[in-house]
DNA sequence: TCGATTTGGTTGCGCGCGCAACCATTTATC
DNA sequence: GATAAATGGTTGCGCGCGCAACCAAATCGA
């Protein structure tokens, strides 16, 4: 049974049991059986999250999705609102409310489609673009600080690991 | 500018536009500058968290973090709630709910500590423990199934990798 | 011994996520 | 052309997350 189990860990039955000793105050027991890859990609993505959360709102009080979009749009300027939340890894729901969101904040212009009377057009206004090159030195940033502690060897392998996992994973 | 790129990417400003051409339906575009660990990390714990959800109301129609604390209280037996966030990553507020919920469907025993009138001890019924065994048993199954596309030394290469990107961030 | 602080646990609440229903428009089928 | 299916976008809604306020019990400090 392949678990990812790199370091030496408590056999996967009877491990020992920290509520024994609960009181006392240091000693954080191993991690448990939630050594599962899932275990640690919530634990990592919670992490991330929840200081991006802390650091966007900074810039013009855009909540984390909102950001994201932001992103997306100012990389691949005229987006359709299916084609942003594809590119934010959003349901057409959030990227729907985010765009009207940015649209109302005057970061992005809304236009509908001439030859196509139900699609939409995003693009950047000047203050968007403003913003959309804050925002991304912020990402970069904080993507910096994230992964600084790996060399440029090792990002690259974990990005090409979590790559095939997402591509596998994809595909069924 | 340490960004984490494996693969020949679009240069990072004026990548191709998916607009341009955004009603032929096939040709998904590169992902965009969120080419960083953190869109990444978000993707991927999406999808595992997506079909995890899926696969665990099966059995006995648990949510995810009642699953997740589940596990951890079959592999710790007695746990106090503050011990029980900890193991599951949870806050203490998520762990006492879910604690109480596996206390109402007769998984787990919930009992005041003798000796501290603030504490309880949490354990599994006789119930619990068998559900706790098919439990763990989809967990990693699951797990083998997310991470089969890795062969054994790629994973214990993204475990290693991941630890170290949490316990960094741990340490701020 | 009496207040102040700390600790374990519970609960109220706001928010964002994602599903699914829905409307409008376009495209396919005959 | 009329009808059916598909597509783009919006909106309503339930749910779980996590913060923070809160309660009770224990510990600390003089």
């Amino acid at each position: 049974m392949p678990l990812a189990m790199p370091r030496p860990s408590p056999s996967p039955r009877t491990p020992r049991t920290p509520a024994q000793a609960a009181h006392q105050p240091p000693a954080l027991p191993q991690p448990p059986l939630a050594r599962t890859l899932s275990y640690r990609l919530h634990q990592l993505h919670k992490l991330t999250d929840q200081d991006s959360a802390r650091a966007y709102p900074r810039l013009a009080g855009l909540s984390m999705s909102d950001g994201r979009c932001l992103a997306s749009i100012g990389s691949f300027e005229p987006l359709s609102v299916k084609d942003l939340a594809q590119q934010a890894n959003l349901t057409k729901g959030q990227a729907s409310r985010a765009a009207q969101a940015l649209v109302d904040q005057g970061l992005v212009d809304k236009q509908d489609r001439p030859d196509d009377g139900r699609g939409v057009v995003l693009t950047l206004t000047p203050l968007g673009r403003a913003t959309w090159q804050r925002t991304m030195a912020l990402i970069h940033q904080r993507n910096a600080q994230i992964v600084g502690c790996l060399n440029a060897d090792e990002q690259a392998t974990l990005s090409d690991l979590l790559d095939r996992l997402i591509r596998h994973h994809l595909a069924r």
